[in-house]
Parts: C-alpha cells; sequence; structure tokens
DNA sequence: CCAACCCATAACCCCAGAGTTATACGAAAA
DNA sequence: TTTTCGTATAACTCTGGGGTTATGGGTTGG
C-alpha cells in the first residue's frame, strides 16, 4: 500500500511535473494548450503528468468545449506539512518550530 | 542545474529512503547496522541511501572506530518548507495560511 | 457534412536508479 | 600477523516511468 506521503513525494519529485502545478499555483487556471507551451515537453507529456497529479488530488480539471482547464488543488499538499511538521517535531519543541516558520514567511 | 527544491524531492520520494531518514528522525544517531536490522533491504542498498541523503545534506556521518554512526539534519528540510510556504502564499493571505499550519499543529 | 482543433490514450523507446552479489578496505580482536 | 567484523565500493541486472510519435474521440467552425 502507498501511504499519501508516498504518492506526493513521488509526484512531486518530477521537476517538469513540478513545475506545472507551480505554474497552476502562480497563474491560476489554465488550459493544456497554455501549459504545454511553456513546458518544454510535448503535449501529451503534458496530459500525462497532468494525469498523475490529478490521481495525486494535486489539481482538478474543468471541462469547457474541446479544451480542459486545469487548477491547483493545495489542500493536497496537507500530508506534506503534516510530515514535515512531524519530523521537526522529533527534534524541537512545538514553539521553536512555529517561531522558525513565523520568521522563514516573514522574510 | 539542480535547485534545492529538485534535490530534496528527489532524494525523499524513495520510500525505503524516506524511511531511513525518519527513522533517524525518530531514534537519533544510529549504526549503519542497525538501520540495515530494520530498512529490510540489503546493506550496501542502506550505504547508497545514506549516501544520497548526504549528499542532499539530510544526514551527517560520524566514524568511531569501524563503525559509522548517522544523523538526521533537520535543517536540510528548510527548502521543502520554503516551497510549501511558497505554493501556499500563490493562494491565500498570510494569516489565513498561518491559521491553517496553527489549526493543523494542535491536533 | 467535413475540416480543423484540443486533448487523451496507445504503443513504443530509453535510461536513471534501486536492487542484488561480490569484493575491497580499515579497524578491532585473536 | 591473521582473522573477523563493519562499512563502502564495484559491477551488474532489471524495472519504473518519462519521453517520443501516432492515433482516437469529442467539439467547434466553415
Amino acid at each position: 500500500m502507498e501511504t499519501p506521503h508516498d504518492t506526493l513525494f513521488r509526484t512531486l519529485a518530477d521537476p517538469t511535473r513540478r513545475a506545472l502545478f507551480e505554474r497552476l499555483c502562480r497563474d491560476g487556471e489554465q488550459t493544456v494548450g497554455a501549459l504545454t507551451a511553456q513546458a518544454g515537453v510535448s503535449q501529451p507529456a503534458v496530459s500525462k503528468h497532468l494525469a498523475v497529479l490529478k490521481t495525486a488530488g494535486l489539481v482538478a480539471d474543468r471541462h469547457e468545449g474541446r479544451q480542459t482547464h486545469y487548477s491547483a488543488q493545495l489542500n493536497a499538499l496537507a500530508p506534506l506539512i503534516d510530515w514535515t511538521s512531524r519530523m521537526a517535531g522529533f527534534w524541537e519543541g512545538r514553539f521553536d518550530k512555529l517561531e522558525d516558520l513565523l520568521n522563514r514567511m516573514d522574510q
């Protein structure tokens, strides 16, 4: 069986795929064509990556006529945050960890 | 060129390797033998994974006699936190995001 | 209806990398 | 010194999965 962490890390490990997800986070909903234009790989490759992202719950698709719009689903990152927090929790106290996060976000 | 995010995600994508890192976070410093005993793979495989983790800065090694002790380096997770925060930042305001993180840590 | 278009799927190639066994190397023990 | 132990490296195999081109399946426009 594959845990949510397995799925997330594996899905985000590929640079091309992660770039697609980042773009959807940055620029919002995009069509496959728009994504392909900047992906640096062929359209079928983009479609496959989007399918993987969808399976992982990281994106959602919306069909409109003959084009498909994809959008990022930020909730799917929750297991990643959980995992990081847990790893951090093994080390330092809760408040230290929080402080770190806040400082990091401030800069 | 490979960004810190690339390295981190790629390194943590493998379940066996991530399990090794998690164990080092949980139980602290461990010898290769101790890690091998629970890894479910051969000792050379464990050594290779540890080498990859070391290259990524996720672990440090300490030689004592004929055994090598490995320990987790939590600082190396910083780019992962940065990345997650940045993705979250594209979506919601800073306070909403913070609230989410706090809620998540509370449970 | 037919053509052009957008996207998904099929079929295939190729290689990075995770696993193995065998072996080399340094340190402790005999 | 010789042997045994702990770990790293070498050499190799093999599978997963990311890339490609070709094609299918709806959808819009002429």
